[in-house]
DNA sequence: TGGCCGATATGCT
DNA sequence: GCATATCGGCCAA
């Protein structure tokens, strides 16, 4: 896995760039199809392998902190979401739906380019930990709260899969309402899926 | 102004 | 698998 950052073709760059209706989807159909993408953040690129969706459900902040989560007021759409989980971890989310409240997690990414300097900003040395959970993925990132409110495509590039990709929905993780919902997706088998594991990979 | 809760990460058993 | 550190956002008083 070590010579991946320096081998690897791009690839991505022969893949078509999402716009700006991708993100103007409904929330959940964005959230799949966000899942096997990859993002480019400066030098760092990483698949997008875990996602989670948030619309107006009981876990969403469009209900639980309507103050902060202004990016999801208005029925905006393509705009960054940053916020802090337990006060110390960034979630880096991209709002979604022209017509609703929506926005999308990232909550893992498999690292492909730039490994060195996600290595620097998350201090671990395993590539499989350095984007492994939403507050990892942001920091590794180098994401910050000053930029919540971007505009997701000026921020990052994004790039479709060329192939079609298998993923699993399952209940999200780390909340304490709407439980019952499937809107974690992830990509199938992919170690770099953060915890738990959805059952079936 | 204080207290409670949480879209987490990590380390230890 | 489970405990717990840690602190921003929110609301009650």
């Amino acid at each position: 896995m070590g010579t991946s950052e320096m081998s690897s073709p791009r690839a991505a760059t022969s893949s078509r760039l999402a716009d700006a209706d991708f993100l103007a989807r409904p929330t959940l159909e964005v959230a799949r199809s966000l899942v096997g993408c990859t993002l480019l953040r400066g030098r760092c690129l990483g698949r997008i392998v875990e996602t989670e969706a948030y619309t107006d459900d009981a876990a969403s902040h469009y209900v639980m902190r309507p103050r902060t989560a202004r990016a999801l007021i208005g029925s905006t759409h393509g705009l960054v979401y940053v916020f802090a989980s337990y006060g110390v971890h960034l979630c880096l989310n991209f709002t979604t739906d022209a017509l609703a409240p929506g926005a999308v997690l990232l909550r893992a990414l498999e690292p492909l380019e730039g490994l060195e300097l996600m290595r620097r900003r998350r201090h671990v040395e395993q590539a499989a930990d350095l984007c492994r959970g939403p507050g990892c993925l942001a920091q590794a990132l180098g994401i910050t709260r000053a930029l919540s409110g971007a505009s997701v495509l000026s921020a990052f590039s994004l790039m479709l899969p060329e192939a079609p990709v298998d993923v699993i929905a399952s209940p999200r993780v780390g909340i304490t309402r709407a439980r019952d919902l499937p809107w974690r997706f992830s990509l199938a088998g992919s170690r770099h899926v953060s915890r738990p594991r959805p059952s079936g990979s």
